[in-house]
DNA sequence: CAGCATCCGATCTGATACTG
DNA sequence: CAGTATCAGATCGGATGCTG
């Protein structure tokens, strides 16, 4: 992702610590537990080895998550919110709030309409 | 923006509703007061008129924004949060607290590492 | 297991010009 | 004032193959 230099409104700024196609779902994952790579990879359907290590970078760099690495064979790390990505995860937590509550309402819609009643 | 036909997951169906460049601010900037185009372009540094319309009506899709438009000349809608955008407000809000959080703490980094401190 | 490099199609953005 | 159409460049995302 390309980073700016510098920022003159924090919403943009938050906006971008957290854009991209899975930013929202590993700070989700990992508010559950501190993970490894190949934990995330599995409790994450579908993302990629690439999307997932370039994503935690960026996270890393607006300070959201924090990276341990461990010496020895085989090679272990584990990702973990820091204290200011768990001040954004009460963020993600109205997203998902909101996207559940849109999800019932558009089922509610789709149900009425298939039986005649919309 | 390319719309998904249907989610599996809240959490992306939310973060597809608010991303793109300029929809946290201009929701932002509607939670203030209703205005109308004109007045988003205004109050929106560096929006071109193509981004508001366009990033508006997915806003629209979404539900998190109603339109409202009067009759007759010179033309003039009004752009105005729903109960919906004023929930999902509820996290732009924490995101705003954040991204101030983070500036303030970086540019204490900066002044420090400036003075030699760091 | 963790991570990097590269290539390529899909998508996003912004400038410009035009319509009701 | 509100909104549409088009086009080019920047960016993003995913597949694949390679390294320590």
């Amino acid at each position: 992702m390309k980073m700016r230099d510098e920022y003159t409104c924090p919403l943009e700024l938050t906006h971008d610590a957290i854009k991209g196609k899975w930013k929202p779902i590993i700070l989700w994952q990992l508010s559950k537990a501190p993970q490894s790579l190949s934990g995330l990879r599995h409790s994450i359907a579908g993302i990629s080895q690439k999307m997932l290590i370039q994503h935690l970078n960026e996270l890393i760099q607006y300070g959201f998550v924090a990276k341990t690495t461990f010496e020895g064979y085989p090679l272990q790390v584990e990702y973990d919110l820091t204290d200011r990505g768990r001040k954004i995860f009460d963020a993600i937590t109205i997203m998902q709030t909101v996207g559940i509550e849109m999800m019932i309402e558009d089922h509610k819609e789709e149900l009425l309409r298939t039986k005649g009643l919309l």
